[in-house]
DNA sequence: ATGTTTTATCGTGTTTTAACGATAAATAAA
DNA sequence: TTTATTTATCGTTAAAACACGATAAAACAT
């Protein structure tokens, strides 16, 4: 609760709050993580770190089949998860340079 | 792109995915920066460590006040930045728990 | 007291997200 | 071949996010 004073001394135009890219690209890795379930899918599959297939459903309780399958497509299409196909299953794992893009950009702020 | 196989060997249940509330306060906190706009005004007040007053609204381009008033306040009640009200201005800084927080939970993944 | 500046809020329209059931597609099992 | 299992996609509905202009509220200046 300290005060909170504004120094006029400093200018605003030379502070750089990086790219519009860079902002642009960390706001997609945040929308991604903006769910419960997918922190929860994504938290299931650091940490089996060989990955799993779908009982990724089963873990998510109360929500149906097709919702975490939408789920799991905003997390692949955002570049933290892989899905690849194995039978009639699919095998889904963590994609770690997505993760770590994500942990650079967190440490940039 | 290296292979990616099932291990049946572990169980999900001896795996845990953290505390539902840590999962939900995780997904708030992504969720306030799920926008570009907010993250350059995380950006803008981390920098300039003393706090700015109403110039971000002109730092933000292309958005009308009214947009980056509701930004501010979106920042503001998930804990990340703090207001105070100096004359006619309000002073914006950052609310250093609230990022030390988001920095904790997304290390936890 | 009156007018000006600054910021928040309200009302509105538009777009995006979230969730579901139903269904299609692909493989495995019978 | 037929049937079952698994997963993605489609269509829909409801809710939330986003953006804006207009306006209200508060403090300052005249």
């Amino acid at each position: 609760m300290d005060k909170c004073h504004c120094d006029p001394s400093e200018k605003y135009d030379s502070i750089s709050t990086g790219s519009k890219e860079k902002n642009r690209e960390l706001a997609l890795l945040c929308k991604a993580l903006a769910h419960p379930a997918r922190v929860q899918i994504l938290k299931l599959l650091v940490r089996k770190q060989s990955c799993i297939c779908g009982e990724i459903v089963d873990q998510i309780e109360d929500l149906a089949q097709s919702t975490v399958s939408q789920h799991l497509k905003i997390l692949k299409d955002t570049g933290l998860i892989r899905g690849e196909i194995e039978g009639t299953a699919v095998c889904y794992c963590i994609e770690p340079s997505g993760l770590r893009r994500l942990r650079v950009l967190i440490a940039d702020i």
